[in-house]
DNA sequence: CGCGAAATCACCCGAAAGAATGACGACAAC
DNA sequence: GTTGTCGTCATTCTTTCGGGTGATTTCGCG
């Protein structure tokens, strides 16, 4: 779509450029008709013709080079929301162990301490056993206050 | 840096331009000289004239533009992240009313029921069994699924 | 080899959460 | 006035959580 665009816009100005050019002869033949081109030599008369050519062919290149412009975007943004990128440095710094941070995530999808148990085939004391700890290091003492400062912190997607 | 660059490129391509216009001239003044043009038709001449200037032309606009180019470039970032507006469809067809929808920002908050019951001036029962029908109407049966569910449908930002 | 970190599991206990049920007052709608 | 919804509160019971303590195994590092 952006091609096309860009392609019927340049077709678009190559039939002004002709359509200018051509007017511009009609009218040199005008004024030769009228003896203009008489009282003047035909250096000042190639130099006025050079000037208006010259005035057009930059208008034309920066109309076509305008469009160009456009299209050079660039992007540049920072908050967006991504894919996620974990925050591999709060996890240092926390001290959270892989399986902490394993079952972070499965705490943050809503699951019971039994569910991850049964789902990491443990038991559910040794999960309880985590995420006491991991409570420890978030300084929370609820499952959901663990979750929302998780996300904020980039632990979690 | 970048500016004064681009100042210096753009004095250097006036200063070309009046070369080459220069140089034309003189070319034009020798081809006169040696009776060039009374072979052919003042048109013709002008025509030539025309068509070399508008190709410098041309030339020089791009050769300007496409400097500028690369200072258009950078600005437009898409990361689509809105202040949040809350889903009002999704709030009345599970016809949640008021004060579930209220109770269920506070649990998305971290605060168990005894917090919520003091902040709102209610009893603790009375704040489960508002959560209560909450996780009934919202198909869950733990305040963290409740929690992810909300945030899905827009409920809670 | 000893030492520490990590993971595993167990037991206890109190608090919080969840499910179920019943009840009461206010208020709008029919 | 009757009906229905909403908000309020209570009681009972079961499950889940969270905190605390202790123990075992495995693994890597010095």
């Amino acid at each position: 779509m952006e091609a096309s665009n860009q392609k019927r816009v340049a077709a678009w100005h190559v039939a002004l450029y002709g359509l200018v050019g051509g007017a511009l002869i009609t009218f040199l033949k005008v004024i030769e008709y009228k003896h203009f081109v008489h009282e003047f030599t035909s250096e000042v008369y190639g130099g006025l013709v050079a000037l208006i050519f010259t005035v057009v062919g930059v208008y034309l290149g920066l109309k076509w080079t305008r469009a160009k412009e456009i299209v050079v975007i660039k992007e540049v943004s920072v908050p967006a929301n991504g894919p996620f990128v974990l925050n591999t440095e709060k996890l240092k710094e926390l001290g959270l162990t892989p399986r902490e941070h394993e079952i972070l995530g499965l705490i943050a999808q809503g699951l019971s301490n039994r569910e991850i148990g049964e789902k990491l085939f443990v038991s559910e004391n040794t999960v309880k056993t985590h995420s006491s700890r991991l409570f420890e290091k978030l300084s929370v003492n609820r499952r959901v206050q663990a979750v929302q400062k998780a996300k904020d912190l980039g632990l979690i997607p």
